[in-house]
RNA sequence: GGAGGCUUCGCCUAGUCUGGUCUAUGGCGCCGCACUGCUAAUGCGGUUUGGGUCUUAAAGCCCAUCCCGGGUUCGAAUCCCGGAGCCUCCGCCA
């Protein structure tokens, strides 16, 4: 959520955010006018409150006719606090919902517009020239690695099994990732994948992602979607002692997604599937530092994707496709041929304190004061890395080079039918 | 699944039976100051968090906060109900 501050100072500020998103400026006033409200109720109710204590205080040290007309007055009195207290509720609750109402601001530089006005940043690596590329697909049941038809036996469509190289192969990129992180100083995390109403909530994934959730409702828990539910509630609640160095994270998880909506899509393969693995970076820092830090965590990203020898493009996605927490995104897709087109494979989001807010985590700044961190989170290493990989290393006879920094987890230097 | 115990301002802890003087005790830690010819000891002071109000800002004042949510009451850390977490024992499974 936004921060109420801000907003009173300079409204103006948030409006344009909202004009980059194409989102509403209407809803800045709704916000607006609900704080006004709650605080107006706020200073009503504590005005009643703090005669009901006066009273009280006087209460041990009256006796009789004294005694008694105390009592006719807090009796009464009790009554308008409860009142009170009432509307103050109505009007928290109307207050957060206009405020969850409003997306985290864009930071400056981030291009206006929708999902098609992305820009490029940056083309990198040679595309590899073949005459007929197969797909993924092709290649990994032509190896033994991946098996579809089975998959969706077993659990429906959109699940699959990766067996005997594809199995090794994820792992490779997997662990290969995860390596990088550790090297890089973060702290290697094993999340737990079921989380609490609370947690979800907090991360902002109950709001237009609720669809996308998997939800366990016999002991009301859902399935995470990213490691970074689980990573963002790590430290819900509390006050980090020390955030002169940004503190780092890299959770491995398997994570689930309904793909509800997304029917006809993707179809082929395991380019959109229900079920997959991530090794994801989660930062939590000084806002201040936020900007510098993401653009590590994009570096970092890159680096994985230059040891995968893949072609890829960066690029900085429009307000308009940014969801409600980040306020800038970088997304690295690598290249597809069999599609001919680039293809997503992680996605770096800047979410300054917006997330942190919501979560309640803030650490002690330089002169002892408690503010609210800012949070980053980006794709280390996937599943769906396997499409790029298998296909850009294809051989014309169906066997797949497997890239050098690869080779040790594998075992294998080429992987043929 | 059954029974019991616990949860207090960073940590430990008093208070809960017997509701108001709890504006929550003490210790540890931490911060500041004083003193001593150095970082030790001692003394004094400060030290939950959030919100509101006022202010250029600070201070001040007010409200909330004793795991969470309800209830009883003029008044709840304290009594009642529900829930969560932790611990112990029993059962079950491994």
């Amino acid at each position: 959520m936004i921060d109420l501050r801000l907003l009173r100072e300079d409204p103006d500020l948030v409006r344009a955010s909202q004009r980059t998103r194409g989102a509403s400026e209407s809803a800045v006033d709704t916000l607006l006018s609900a704080d006004a409200t709650r605080r107006e109720s706020v200073a009503a109710f504590e005005a009643l409150r703090a005669e009901q204590k006066q009273l009280g205080k006087q209460m041990p040290k009256a006796s009789g006719d004294e005694r008694a007309a105390l009592i006719a007055r807090t009796k009464a009195l009790s009554d308008e606090v409860k009142a009170a207290e009432e509307t103050v509720r109505a009007a928290e609750a109307a207050l957060t919902e206009a405020q969850l109402a409003i997306p985290n601001i864009v930071q400056e530089g981030a291009p206006a517009g929708g999902e098609d006005d992305y820009v490029v940043l940056r083309e990198v690596g040679t595309k590899p020239d073949l005459a007929e590329p197969k797909d993924h697909l092709q290649l990994g049941e032509g190896l033994g690695a991946l098996d579809m038809e089975r998959g969706a036996k077993v659990s429906g469509s959109r699940f699959y099994f990766l067996t005997g190289i594809g199995a090794m192969l994820q792992l490779g990129i997997l662990q290969l990732g995860l390596q990088q992180a550790v090297e890089y100083g973060f702290t290697p995390v094993i999340p737990p994948v079921l989380v609490k109403p609370e947690t979800m909530r907090g991360t902002g994934f109950l709001g237009e992602h609720a669809s996308e959730v998997y939800h366990l409702p016999a002991d009301d828990l859902y399935l995470v979607g990213t490691s970074e539910v689980a990573l963002a509630g790590f430290h819900a609640g509390e006050i980090l002692s020390s955030l002169d160095e940004p503190m780092r994270y890299a959770g491995w998880s398997s994570c689930f997604r309904r793909e509800a909506g997304s029917y006809g899509k993707d179809t082929r393969g395991i380019v959109r599937v229900h079920q997959f693995d991530k090794v994801e970076m989660f930062s939590y820092c000084r806002p201040e530092l936020a900007a510098e830090e993401h653009l590590r965590l994009l570096a970092w990203e890159e680096e994985l994707l230059a040891k995968l020898e893949l072609p890829y493009r960066v690029i900085d996605v429009a307000a308009g496709d940014l969801g409600s927490s980040a306020a800038r995104k970088f997304d690295c897709e690598a290249w597809v041929p069999s599609q001919g087109r680039y293809l997503e494979v992680t996605s770096t989001s800047n979410c300054t304190t917006f997330q942190a807010r919501r979560l309640n985590v803030r650490y002690r700044d330089a002169d002892g004061k408690n503010q609210f961190a800012a949070t980053l989170n980006g794709t280390l290493a996937t599943t769906r890395m396997l499409v790029p990989v298998l296909e850009n290393h294809q051989q014309p006879d169906g066997s797949v080079r497997v890239p050098k920094a690869l080779q040790p987890f594998v075992g294998r230097d080429v992987l043929s039918p």
